[in-house]
DNA sequence: TGGCCGCATTGACGCAGATCAAATGTCTAT
DNA sequence: ATAGACATTTGATCTGCGTCAATGCGGCCA
């Protein structure tokens, strides 16, 4: 696991220039994070933040293909993602790839390692990557410390076994072609509450990782991408992906997901 | 769903005799409890749970049928299995149904609720089945002071995440007979856990409700028990079963599942 | 600039498991 | 007990998608 180091030299413990960008993006504090909204510290206030800030580690890119940790890895912290993206495996005996997920920036990788103490998944590069490393010890007495932290680490875990219920809706009972189209709103709804555009982007896994993910061959989704193309609702191009007809796409996942709607104040409490 | 009450005028606010079980079971304190070393408990000493025991409400059976929660109600609090079991389930635009688990006793439901603030599934006992309610505020608060609990609290969620990517791993790539085969397994470990037996035990849910937890049609999880009958895998007889080759039947699941290892002390760092 | 290699597309074919159908067994309420 | 509703089993048929196979297309390195 012996990584190389560079910039690490730069970063010393006593910064000054809070809202100064430093060098390749490395080290924006929390609060200059354009991912702060969609983060871990979502509802948390100035002070606090500076505290959260202050035990997050900015590690150095990951490159294309390299692992952020490995199975069995022992847990010691849990990860952000700032830019790029990861996905996250399990291998079977057989050498096996099952493909669990994809994260996207502002999203936590790790959390299903508290459990046991180690990692039950492989985190890997999909693309030059950088991710904020948030050691857990120090997150967990910080939680019992800040109870706007404590609830949005709740928050997250829940988001997390609420997302999981929902693929596996997705794998036990939609067809290939609802997959593929839910997975599709799914990455576009994401990047679009990061600020992307919600209609056009790229996608950085294979169509190898795509099927696998969805239990499906990577024939059937290649298959289903040109079908996408012919009926009218995208334009594919290699890894590149423009929804034309979101509606209609919406249709063929079978589902609601109007997912647009304004953050409804939930009444009371 | 105007449900009957019976037992309630016996349980007094104020009770003293602690250690004595009460009518039914009815109002087992957690430290007088059998399930206090595998749910919420662990891990938190003897004062604590007192504390922990304060906030928790228990209530009187659910009959079978009858629902705890339902989709869209507002969070409020999660809750234990105490004895019987329960299923978990959504409800697509379409009414069809998926069930995204079963709990046992000793395990927690409604975890997948605190995101939202609201219910993203329904739980409904297969069984006469008693739960503690456990108020998610007063929970909350307890947890950032009592250090233990915030770290079970965790862990429980990290473990709830981990069985959902295990969950998804049978639904994308396991074959009808490995799926079966697995579950009977989960199902055989967690009996094993709680003190029954590991080889002989009452499915309370219905072969409908098993194949679409696995993504299986009812016909096929019918046939795969006679199958595995014919294997000399199990004995079936409606919702008694009976495991007669435990080795033979992880084979079938396409799993090392040795579950039985002692909590290995993983080889350092 | 060309050749190679991994990824993607497209086609042909077969099978696991869904669906349809019907018979039988079992629980519940009167 | 008896009827009726429902759960389970078993059989027959059909099909969506996996598998195998061949070809096409970039991107990368020498």
């Amino acid at each position: 696991m012996g990584n190389q180091r560079s910039e690490r030299v730069f970063s010393m413990p006593t910064r000054k220039l809070e809202s100064v960008v430093s060098l390749r993006d490395i080290r924006v504090a929390c609060k200059a994070c354009s991912l702060k909204e969609i983060c871990l510290p979502v509802g948390i206030d100035r002070d606090d933040l500076e505290r959260l800030d202050s035990i997050i580690d900015r590690k150095h890119p990951l490159a294309r293909g390299e692992h952020l940790f490995r199975v069995g890895d022992r847990f010691q912290s849990i990860y952000a993602v700032r830019s790029g993206s990861l996905k996250t495996y399990s291998t079977s005996e057989g050498g096996h790839e099952q493909v669990m997920g994809f994260q996207l920036p502002g999203e936590l990788v790790g959390l299903d390692a508290i459990s046991e103490n180690q990692h039950p998944l492989a985190a890997k590069a999909l693309e030059t990557t950088s991710v904020c490393e948030i050691p857990f010890t120090d997150l967990e007495s910080l939680s019992s410390q800040i109870s706007g932290l404590q609830h949005q680490l709740l928050r997250v875990m829940s988001q997390e076994i609420r997302d999981d219920e929902q693929n596996m809706v997705i794998l036990g009972q939609k067809s290939a072609e609802q997959r593929l189209a839910a997975f599709l709103i799914s990455i576009s709804n994401r990047f679009r509450r990061r600020g992307f555009s919600a209609t056009q982007f790229n996608l950085s896994m294979s169509r190898s990782d795509i099927g696998n993910y969805l239990g499906l061959a990577l024939e059937t989704v290649s298959r289903l991408f040109t079908r996408f193309q012919n009926d009218g609702l995208l334009r594919v191009d290699r890894k590149h992906i423009e929804l034309l007809d979101r509606e209609k796409l919406c249709a063929y996942s079978g589902a609601h997901c109007s997912e647009q709607q304004p953050p409804q104040e939930s009444s009371g409490q």
